[in-house]
DNA sequence: AATGAATGAGCCTTCATTCAT
DNA sequence: GATGAATGAAGGCTCATTCAT
């Protein structure tokens, strides 16, 4: 905010000072994310968080309203990723089918990554604020946009039979996230690898049209 | 003591000592689940459910070894509840294909009767003991058989493709939840009984054998 | 005191009740001295004394009128001991000095049989009522009556040189609890007889004149 | 840190920080031992401790571990002032008798001083854990070793008759706990130096050897 | 006389938050 | 900006005591 009214190039010590915050800022995240994982949002006092950050208890509070805000700000961080990630990995991938399969890819990538904070949306949403989980819950909905956009487009391509995007969609969010809530499960018996692949093969099997199947065979291996 | 004048079975004093125990652990597991649901269970106190409950602070722990132990006795609660039901609602299915769907539809209903508590075994596992989570783990494993059982018997009769056997019933499982972990979500768009026939499609068409789709047309339509 | 009303011969009712309740009296006594010992008086719920004594709570409070007062018995109960076993072990001892050193002895005998309760007088004298704690600190200068008289007898007689008598009958009631007290540390290294005998050696080296010490030349035997 | 900076003895901010802490640690283990003697270990609460010491309750939590933790400090301070005094008092003394009788007033002076304290040892010895007992045990032992040296030293030179020196060193420190624990009886008849006297008196002659009554004369009247 | 389910005040302890330095 | 000592409200839990049966 600063940074904005007193542009970078004009106040060196200004951004300074923005590139110190912003390292703090991610420091201070990055920990939080790390402990609360372990530990769940409850089990994570302040003073753990300034001890495994390196930093002092008050100092959190410089950057962070509270304890509440900063669990906000770590699943926004974790949404945020998603944002980013997803559409650069599906940029320049024209047919509606292998954007789906890149796109749940991606999302599956991100929340691989962020097994850590990724479950924190399941778990603590409950902590939040009325007004932080509304937030989320647009943030949510915004981030899976990629998929319901791969899916419309291949049914207007006649790609994809005629479902009900949402719920196709949120089945695959699900499936992603399935990854991070099972992981237990799972890493005994499969790579991230065969998880993805197997999944994406369910999902075209439910959906492709019978005159795309052919094209898309080599993605329809169900084991 | 008295049950060596009396037989167990007929003393009245501890047949009714029973009772009022067992009405006394159902009046705390319900009223358990309804706060930790909407409060999380950190966000519950030992006071508000003992108020909650109407009954005094100290009883609880009569009944209940503390308060993790009450966590897991609630989650393990429903858990039973889908050992119960779900067999019971398939016992006299035949065709492994309707096993399948009426399975699931057994799960979802069950979820959506204990939509509370449904959402603390994702919310609150990290809180449990190791033992705890281990043996939820087991019930969550053992809950799913029914699933796994239809579709191993659909595969070998033919009428499902070869698929991943847990991925597949993983998968089930995680739309049963997705009801209650999204309810916010679908609840404004479709009712309990599409949601289930919707998913129930999907699964179908994913891992239906060509020749079976024909029985099955009536629950194919996906939208 | 309903006995002394309704004398024990005239109402066998009444005399039958009052020898149960005089049993259940001691039970409970007997309970609570054991299980204090071992934890403390603070570290004693009701309900395991009740266990432990194999009663209900709710009786325990028919017969004393709450955990202090069960203090308070307990220990009185124990000075109670003295008042009836110190006489009694000295009743016939003509000679001052033989008198002194079987009062002693008397007195470590009950100490050594009630190791439990004995120490309670040190440990939770702090927690008794005012009144309480007055009735003790009679109780235990009634108790070293005893002593006092044999050494004021044998001061008399010039068996004893002039001493401060209530400091030594003090003294040699610290070394009678020194017993109990430090149990832990004699134990290993000497018997019971050796801790009385040269605890009266000690005594009698000190105070005995120089014309008596032939005559009981086989009690100062210091080690 | 800073230390790395500024050597540890010269860094004003280290140095500063642990006289404050210093202070603080006096100020609670003053206030706890205060406290615990009028009510004892179990009379007093953590709220009341920081009341009576003027500070928060959390502040406790950060010089000491917990309540148990305390209790043992207190203790372990008492007894480390006996470390302390006592040898000091006692280092140009080179008669074994002089020695003798100059520890056991020395034990005395400083046991008249904690009186509070002193007697916790009796009272609350049961609350400790078995690690903080065996390190109070420790510690009593350690604690009347001066005077167990001057007792040996005395009959090797002669001075005393051969005696139990285990058991006359733990009874000059039961006479010197004596004034604590019958504080309330004496201090109505005699000074803290009439004590002092006698009981040296009364130990002395039962342990000086013959020949060195005389040259001992004047620490020998028992009244 | 006897039971034991039920109560609730009070305890120890933790930890989010503040503020003087 | 940064520190960390200090605060105190609130939580989980225990246990002496009561009372309906």
């Amino acid at each position: 905010m600063a940074s904005l009214a007193h542009p970078a190039h004009e106040d060196p010590d200004e951004a300074a000072r923005a590139v110190r915050a912003e390292r703090r800022t991610r420091q201070l995240l990055d920990a939080a994310a790390r402990l609360m994982d372990r530990d769940g949002f409850h089990g994570v006092s302040m003073q753990a968080l300034a001890a495994e950050a390196s930093v002092s208890v008050g100092l959190i509070y410089r950057y962070f309203g509270g304890k509440d805000d900063l669990l906000l700000a770590v699943i926004v961080d974790v949404l945020g990723s998603f944002a980013t990630r997803v559409p650069r990995s599906v940029a320049a991938v024209e047919d509606p089918v292998d954007r789906l399969a890149a796109s749940f890819r991606a999302y599956c990538e991100v929340i691989d990554e962020h097994r850590h904070a990724a479950v924190l949306t399941y778990r603590e949403s409950r902590t939040l604020s009325a007004a932080g989980r509304d937030k989320i819950k647009d943030l949510e909905v915004q981030t899976s946009e990629p998929l319901r956009e791969a899916i419309r487009d291949g049914m207007r391509a006649g790609a994809f039979v005629p479902v009900d995007v949402d719920l196709v969609a949120h089945d695959m969010l699900l499936m992603a996230h399935g990854w991070a809530l099972k992981h237990w499960y799972f890493e005994r018996t499969q790579s991230f690898d065969d998880y993805v692949s197997k999944q994406t093969a369910l999902v075209l099997n439910a959906i492709l049209s019978p005159g795309s199947r052919e094209q898309h065979q080599d993605k329809l291996a169900l084991q």
